[in-house]
DNA sequence: AAGTGATAGTTTGATCTCAAACTAACTGCA
DNA sequence: TGCAGTTAGTTTGAGATCAAACTATCACTT
């Protein structure tokens, strides 16, 4: 069982009785931050659940990705591109490389940076991946509604790129 | 200057020039989980960096708030309501009631579990996060637009709740 | 009672992340 | 030239998180 399971509740202010009371959230209840917290956790524990057969999780998705869509993107680039600190891709490229799915080049005009391109192999992998992708997609698109989800994501997109 | 910069981009197939694209998307454009991640940790970050002087952060303010809306809730209830692994919370809850915020007693009935409640000293750092969630949620909401945001949210909520 | 299976919370180990400090290399200006 | 400030990527340290294994206790059945 993933996460914790959540039973029957006995509560209540002092003395404990068994009756089974739902929990308020109170003003959480309506806040974005936190239900965009719990929508995103459960997003992400779901695809990472379907894409862990092919070794892979979420984070890798979106890096292959981008490497794939923008051939030559340096490592700062995609961590801004992905929402990831740079440090915090380091590692990942490393084990990109390491595994023979992302080739990094030197720069010969910059000497510091490097371009990432898709080996072979990393084309495979993602092609993998975008197939779990599209199942969670369309399972998260069942939950929306057709109706909504444009405006749905463009309000996402809003908040990412507007927030102070 | 947080996040990593996101200036200009030099790139192209090979041969590198000096010419600034825009990163392509692809299918990430589009896609729910994608967006929201990205949302989701822009709006943690920036509540992070309001609360950073309370010195708590987004899941603390969570937690306090459970408790006290939730006056003996127990701690896998508290990590189920959380959206967190009951054992996250460990240190947690550990942490909180170091520093006197929260107050935990064995439970008679069943001496296996605790009861949760908020000291004085709790509801006032409550109270102050509060303050400082209101003020971020004002700035989402700004965002989203109050048209939209009934919708968004119960989008979220339904996404939480029904993703398998 | 004794034993079996569930449950509350903790421990441990693996990942992931940010942020700040760091190295190397670039750019521009004096 | 040569220095000052900036930038690309890495290192390091701290903190969250999950998941599985574990301990103690409970509830139920026999």
């Amino acid at each position: 069982m993933r996460k914790s399971d959540s039973k029957k509740a006995d509560r209540g202010g002092g003395s404990g009785e068994a009756t089974m009371k739902p929990i308020d959230f109170g003003p959480l209840a309506t806040w974005v931050g936190f239900n965009l917290r719990m929508a995103q956790e459960a997003s992400f524990q779901a695809f990472s659940h379907h894409s862990a057969a092919i070794g892979e999780n979420p984070g890798r998705f979106a890096t292959l990705m981008l490497i794939a869509r923008n051939p030559g993107i340096r490592q700062t680039e995609l961590s801004a591109a992905s929402g990831r600190d740079k440090s915090s891709l380091t590692p990942v490229v490393e084990d990109l490389v390491r595994r023979g799915l992302v080739e990094r080049k030197r720069v010969d005009s910059d000497r510091r940076a490097y371009r990432l391109n898709l080996t072979a192999a990393g084309r495979k992998t993602l092609a993998l991946m975008t197939r779990a992708a599209r199942k969670h997609e369309r399972n998260l698109d069942r939950i929306i509604g057709p109706r909504d989800k444009k405006r749905f994501v463009d309000t996402l997109k809003r908040l990412a790129a507007e927030i102070e």
